[in-house]
RNA sequence: GCCCCUGUAGCUCAGUAGGAUAGAGCAACGGUUUCCUAAACUGUAGGUCGUAGGUUCGAUUCCUAUCGGGGGCACCA
């Protein structure tokens, strides 16, 4: 099934202004160029090709050489009638060879989650939910950051603080305590410490260094203590992903890809692309095209620990290797640009990665609190995402309260309404701005529960729901989309027929805030028909039966997009 | 120093192949409730799209310069 703007024409785009027609065509302008003719004698020529298609109550040539177009009601009404009860609401669903893995959530060991692990988190797993709705492979993989510098900084700083523990004695030859000797309350206490002591002291920054390269070559105690440090860490990280309700099919961390890392290097090293450099063994990726400066990618430091580089790079290979990858997304920090750069030139350039495989880093910006700078809690520590996530929650079920909404629900399903809201008002507030950009966090603004907000969203979808509900109890058919009877209800349609489109423009651009602005519009123009057009009111049952299929339609559709947010709709609210 | 991103309404942000009158939310000032959830609907006002050039029939969009803001640049991730 196409859609109603494709059944056209292909280059037929949505109307820029709808009070003249619903849609239009800007290609006699276009080709006049090249093919050094008159726009408007060039549009006369498709409109009269055109016209003789029943599905157009009207074509006029506008301005310069603008093709307009307007359907006829019957037309919108059978495309509407046809969608609304296709499976997949007209979108091709259907299985696509593509494999991608998107690599997202990228939390670190011991260090709690903050508002970037957010962005990471809930822009992955829409466009996971996206693609895997248009029905690609997808393979998510959490990259956890267990390998770096800081467990090195954590097993020194706590051999500092208990010597006597068998991790750190060099010769001890039984089994290592099951139990981690630490809490993860102390872990994370720890790690703040320990980084700040290291950054302020270069002594202790070479101790952590060194910590990490033996970890790294497998010293037993190191290991072993390493082990509890993750597992505690993952346990925490399971509840604050569990609430966001992200899930991956794989938590594939950096250690993961240990053995593989000296392998690849070797390779490298055989291969000729790797070389010495201040004892350090790097690659270089610029090419002579090249008119700025692009460093070489360290592989191994001079002390024989690897880096942020040589595990991406490792990971690259594994996934081209294990999943036959053809396209990776990297969820991460824009300011990880360059990093990026460097890997992807360097596995292309090595031939780790097919010259096919297509390798992107899918960048965010910051969020920032009201004065512009990096969002932080009111003493000016880093927010944990956990707190915001209670701090959201609390305000819905604040503002649950005080509207009495709600009210003749239990405790507890008004508890679990305000976090299906809040969490609605957090997801829609981070997911609407484009990615790239650096975004204003203020939890006033988006828990007010006004505008374009997530809760709003939800609002027009549960009023959906309840008019249905009601209907069934009055014993009201749903019948077929048959009439249009108001402007109202052919917006509607209209908004309707633009889903697969955006969902298709939003994979394009991996943009999820595509989704966000029209699951936006079509609330809008859903409330307006609401208004305006009484359904449980309305006396005549054909007109009655197809306003509840467009209804019903609605909500499927308004669903699908809040879905592919990873919002969930509430029954009631 | 080199490179990247960015500058749109009072504020926060959209703007999906160069197209018609640049949009939305909030804030401001109005209107709507015997009516399916008023967490709603709706009207008005508000912008020389940082500035100056260029390409084009046409530029917020592409190019150049310039100013302001942010970020990155070998042994952190």
């Amino acid at each position: 099934m196409s859609t109603l703007r494709s059944k056209i024409e292909s280059v037929v785009v949505d109307a820029a202004r709808p009070d003249l027609c619903q849609f239009q065509c800007n290609g006699a302008l276009a080709v006049a160029k090249s093919a050094g003719r008159n726009p408007r004698e060039l549009a006369v020529e498709i409109m009269e090709r055109l016209s003789e298609k029943p599905m157009f109550k009207n074509i006029e040539i506008a301005g310069p050489g603008f093709l307009n177009f307007t359907l006829t009601d019957a037309y919108i009404i059978n495309h509407a009638s046809e969608v609304s009860v296709d499976e997949s609401m007209g979108c091709d669903t259907a299985a696509k060879e593509l494999r991608v893995v998107i690599d997202f959530g990228g939390p670190n060991v011991a260090k709690p989650m903050h508002v970037g692990h957010l962005r990471s988190a809930i822009i992955g797993d829409s466009l996971q939910r996206l693609f895997r709705y248009l029905g690609y492979n997808v393979i998510s993989d959490n990259h956890l950051g267990d390998w770096g510098t800081q467990m090195g900084m954590l097993i020194s700083e706590l051999r500092r603080r208990e010597p006597s523990l068998p991790y750190f004695d060099e010769f001890f030859g039984g089994e290592y305590p099951a139990e981690a000797p630490i809490s993860i309350v102390d872990l994370e206490l720890m790690y703040p410490e320990a980084s700040k002591k290291c950054k302020a002291d270069s002594e202790l920054m070479a101790e952590a260094i060194v910590c990490t390269d033996q970890l790294q070559q497998g010293r037993p105690g190191f290991v072993a203590l390493w082990k509890h440090f993750v597992n505690l860490s993952v346990k925490t990280l399971n509840v604050d992903f569990e609430k966001l309700d992200v899930k991956f099919d794989h938590w594939l961390g950096e250690s993961y890809y240990m053995d593989r890392m000296s392998t690849v290097v070797d390779r490298l090293k055989k291969d000729g692309f790797a070389e010495t450099s201040e004892g350090a063994t790097v690659m270089h990726v610029v090419t002579e095209k090249d008119t700025k400066e692009i460093p070489p990618v360290m592989l191994v430091k001079s002390g024989g620990g690897f880096l942020y580089a040589t595990s991406d790079i490792a990971t690259i290979d594994y996934r081209v290797e294990t999943f036959n990858a053809d396209r990776i997304c990297y969820v991460v920090d824009k300011r990880q640009g360059l990093h990026f750069e460097q890997v992807f030139r360097a596995v292309k350039k090595s031939g780790i990665a097919p010259e096919s495989l297509m390798l992107e880093h899918v960048g965010f910006g910051t969020v920032n609190g009201a004065d512009g700078k990096p969002y932080k809690t009111r003493d000016g520590g880093v927010m944990k995402l956990g707190d915001l996530i209670t701090l959201v929650i609390d305000k819905a079920v604040e503002r649950i309260s005080e509207a009495n909404v709600a009210a003749d629900q239990s405790e507890e399903a008004r508890r679990e309404i305000a976090e299906i809201v809040g969490m609605a008002a957090l997801k829609f507030a981070d997911l609407q701005n484009h990615r790239l950009s650096d975004y204003v966090f203020d939890l006033e603004k988006f828990s007010s529960f006004e505008g374009k907000t997530g809760p709003y969203l939800l609002y027009s979808a549960v009023r959906i729901k309840s008019i249905l509900r009601k209907a069934t109890d009055a014993g009201f058919p749903v019948g077929s989309i048959a009439v249009c009877t108001s402007e109202a209800e052919r917006n509607l349609m209209l908004e309707l027929a633009k889903f697969e489109d955006t969902l298709i423009a939003a994979a394009a651009d991996t943009a999820p805030n595509y989704l966000c602005d029209y699951v936006y519009d079509l609330s809008k123009v859903f409330n307006r028909f609401f208004k305006e057009c009484h359904i449980l009111r309305e006396e005549n049952e054909t007109t009655r039966g197809s306003w509840l299929a467009l209804v019903s339609y609605t909500l499927s559709t308004m669903e699908t997009v809040l879905g592919l947010l990873g919002i969930q709709v509430p029954e009631r609210m």
